[in-house]
DNA sequence: CTAGAAGCTAGAGTCCGGTCTAGATCAAGA
DNA sequence: TCTTGATCTAGACCGGACTCTAGCTTCTAG
């Protein structure tokens, strides 16, 4: 069940390009093996690990933080803790993120309430408009 | 009660080259005014929409799409409605982007949790380890 | 009067996360 | 055989959002 790059891609969501990139940067545990005529191999392994990368990644997590993650798995068994600390590490960055976007969505909202209040009016050009400052 | 753009940028958090390059790229309503040397003079609105503006940007609107709204406060009144919209577009994105940020947290949690258990049973390496497969 | 801090401009540099190109090789089908 | 398409490498390039530099002017305190 060997994978050429293409396939990979094509079931990964990340482009041939990328992939290398990846590989360049560390972003495998298992340095990918190639043919004897230097094409990649890759397995279903490589696959969920992709959909577990692209997971972090959508969530904002740096490929410097993944990459020591797996530069820990690397090493083998005796730092699982560690390992898992660095996902929790992030795990925590996410949850502060949400909560961040949460508030900022209260002042959007909140302005757009008195916003629309004022437009209702009639007079809306004076609102959130930053060069003619509110009443 | 005029300020200076190192009295902004302490008072903002923006550097007084990010002020500068805001300015460059069209961020300020009205534009930044001039000592007769030639020194910007800010005032106290300008703080607040900087405000608006850093909050914006920290839930992830990019520079081009203030710039838009920004553009159209500028035009004077009659395109509140477009305005408003702009505004709620990025609200919706804000709101897709928490949804997302759960999603990941959750696929991560059961991840971990999953890892701790073997953990606890001193058979971590082989979870999380991506070269070497879950049993 | 002078040193040092703060401003100015134009433009270069940085970091991140890719993306794309050039030029070569290789494999398979008409 | 010839062509087409997938792959390879090294390295250039990109967009976004700043950040910094060089070279100059201007303000302020001692």
């Amino acid at each position: 069940m060997d994978l050429s790059i293409g396939e990979v891609a094509a079931r990964s969501g990340l482009s041939v390009h990328a992939l290398r990139f990846y590989e360049r940067e560390g972003l495998f545990a298992n340095p990918v093996r190639r043919l004897s005529n230097g094409r990649r191999v890759y397995h279903e392994e490589d696959l969920e690990w992709l959909a577990i990368c692209t997971k972090l990644r959508s969530s904002g997590m740096p490929l410097a933080a993944i990459r020591q993650y797996i530069e820990l798995a690397r090493q083998g068994p005796g730092n699982e803790r560690e390992r898992l600390e660095v996902l929790r590490a992030h795990e925590r960055q996410v949850e502060a993120r949400i909560a961040d976007l949460h508030e900022t969505l209260a002042v959007m909202r909140e302005k757009v309430r008195i916003y629309e209040e004022h437009l209702a009016r009639g007079e809306a050009d004076r609102l959130w408009n930053p060069s003619r400052p509110e009443a």
